[in-house]
RNA sequence: UGGGAGAUCGUUCAAUGGUAGGACAACGGACUCUGACUCCGUGAAUCAAGGUUCAAAUCCUUGUCUCCCAGCCA
């Protein structure tokens, strides 16, 4: 199959650099970085980052490092650093060794905080949390110095020392930049540049009780490696002014450029860390990796793709305007990846038993199934035919309404890939009335070929031959909340009690007896799935359902959703 | 309320003074051994009011609405 060409993704950061490769402004460099902090698992709005920066780079020859933003200890592990590693790897996508730690550049980052001090531009601030608070001011009203603003050099220079050397209790002191307070920017009101924390550090362990803040650590890092476009999103546009200040105190000359663009919001789901943390810890779902949850883990075991996830970032686009992209968008594009490259295969999620009457005991036909109809290059597998047969309990109705292509009393229908059968009689249960089995007969002409006497069959239906089949769990996920945007406050109260159904009795194809965890397949007429990466095993397939197919005929018959 | 940013089909992204276009979603049809896929088609938008201009989504003025900022988080 070939790949259609597609044109380079267009946006108004990629225009903003193009304009600067005209002018030729940063000798041509492109340098940008995806920089995270490793406090929690990247998810489907750090993709939609993680395919703009690192493919900028890759559009315009340039480079993107991968840097951990590690200046808060306050839950930051090792753990989360590897999960981002796995993560962007998954997601295709390489930093050739270009792996950063703020951390590493804590040394460097303090002698650049005692040269602010002895430009006269920082100083040590006693004041507390809460008076420095009340010190800042408010929108309407400008901040009031602090009155430890105009300690000496040489005093600053020692309390600073002491600060770090681990002389004072966490919070006594801070250092702050000497800006202005009576900024309308309120980030500019002396914002705080180091704070005295007795956490340790996942990296550096105690070697350090202070420790940089975002502001005063993130734009010196970004110069430090060059970066000349640090892309990040639109809450950072008011602390632009203060990168700007810092880059142009201590390492004037290089100016990386900060551009804001709008972060990813997703319809049915939530993407806020905090929020995201709350679902884990408090096991509204199974982990970081519970298929319903938007995290690359959690998207990786559900069975998406991470072409599909691409192709999402791209179809969604770069912009500075507040959205709420539709989940149907991403599920899109899961699926017409999915119809590409999934091999199909038969299962039967609620069986219901079939009878063949006219067909031999004993007997078993091998049919020769296709495992993609439109791509003969997929190649075939065998699937077993016999007597007794396992249906979709769905495609079987008493009673069925007007347009109803399956088997009912009277019908025919065809089995995929198999036999056209006929309907004869049903077993019911006498305590329950419901129906147990159904018995048939075929029509032996109809293999590979339509009835010799031209008659339509209108409904083609998936089967299991009941010898045959590989008893399978199947665990049908849906979207985690039941509202498009989950309210703030109290969030949980809208968690879709629905998002997970297990089906234990389920039944696959013998093919699929030991599937490797992770492929993905169509299962014709009812979606696509995969084996789960955790607790599938070989000869006990566990399989989650990616996404089900469209269905025209739910909508028909007014499907509950 | 001060500062910053943004308003285009239901959603999302384009149109960079010159035919408002694509994708998703919706709806209709064709095809079909998957009610899938594919194909064809339909409906659907410039926040408002003024102004500049031969011509405005785009420029100007005024207004309206939404988002972000008062962490020793990022």
């Amino acid at each position: 199959m070939t790949q259609p060409n597609n044109p380079p993704p267009t946006d108004f950061i990629r225009d903003f650099i193009e304009d600067d490769l005209k002018t030729n402004k940063n000798d041509g460099v492109v340098a940008v970085r995806f920089p995270p902090e490793p406090n929690g698992y990247i998810h489907i709005g750090h993709a939609k980052s993680v395919c703009l920066n690192f493919g900028i780079a890759a559009q315009y020859g340039g480079t993107c490092n991968l840097r951990m933003d590690d200046t808060d200890p306050a839950g930051e592990s090792l753990e989360y650093v590897d999960s981002i590693i796995h993560d962007i790897h998954w997601l295709g996508f390489d930093w050739q060794g270009r792996l950063f730690f703020a951390s590493d550049y804590f040394e460097q980052l303090y002698q650049f905080a005692v040269a602010l001090i002895k430009a006269g531009k920082a100083y040590v601030c006693s004041l507390s949390a809460e008076e420095t608070r009340e010190h800042r001011g408010s929108f309407t009203e400008p901040g009031i110095d602090s009155p430890y603003r105009n300690r000496s050099i040489e005093e600053n220079i020692d309390l600073f020392a002491r600060m770090r050397a681990g002389e004072f209790p966490d919070g006594e002191h801070v250092l702050r930049a000497k800006i202005d307070m009576a900024a309308s920017n309120i980030v500019m009101r002396d914002p705080i540049m180091y704070r005295i924390k007795r956490e340790p550090h996942f990296r550096t362990g105690t070697d350090w009780v202070i420790y940089p803040m975002y502001d005063f650590a993130h734009c010196l890092s970004d110069a430090l490696e060059g970066i000349t476009y640090s892309i990040c999103t639109l809450e950072f546009e008011n602390n632009r002014p203060l990168y700007d200040w810092f880059v142009e105190q201590l390492i004037p000359g290089r100016r990386p450029r900060q551009i804001e663009f709008a972060r990813l919001n997703v319809s049915y789901t939530v993407l806020s860390k905090r929020r995201l943390i709350e679902l884990v810890e408090k096991k509204y779902v199974s982990g970081w990796d519970d298929p319903r949850m938007p995290t690359v883990a959690g998207m990786r075991r559900r069975g998406y793709t991470p072409e599909a996830i691409r192709k999402f970032a791209a179809a969604i686009g770069v912009a500075k305007n507040d959205n709420l992209v539709d989940v149907a968008l991403l599920e899109h594009c899961v699926r017409e990846d999915l119809n590409e490259r999934a091999p199909r295969a038969m299962a039967v999620l609620r069986p219901l038993r079939v009878v063949i009457d006219n067909y031999p005991e004993n007997q078993v036909e091998e049919f020769e199934c296709p495992n993609h109809p439109q791509n003969p290059e997929m190649g075939t597998r065998k699937v077993p035919f016999s007597r007794v047969l396992y249906i979709e309990h769905d495609d079987f109705l008493e009673d069925p309404p007007k347009k109803y292509h399956r088997l009912g009393p009277g019908r025919e229908v065809r089995l995929r890939n198999a036999y056209v059968i006929r309907y004869e009689s049903m077993v019911k249960n006498e305590q329950t009335g419901q129906i147990e089995e159904i018995h048939c007969t075929y029509d032996p002409e109809t293999r590979n070929a339509p009835p010799a006497d031209g008659r339509k069959i209108p409904g083609v239906i998936h089967w299991i031959a009941a010898d045959h089949a590989v008893p399978a769990e199947v665990r049908l996920y849906d979207r985690l909340f039941r509202v498009p945007e989950p309210k703030d406050e109290n969030y949980t109260a809208d968690l879709n009690p629905d998002s997970l159904a297990i089906l234990a009795k389920c039944y696959v194809e013998a093919s699929l007896k030991d599937t490797i965890p992770g492929t993905g397949y169509q299962f014709e007429r009812l979606g696509y799935f995969c084996a789960d990466l955790k607790d599938s095993r070989p000869g006990k397939p566990v399989f989650n359902r990616i996404v089900p197919l469209r269905d025209s005929w739910a909508k028909i018959a007014g499907s509950p959703h």
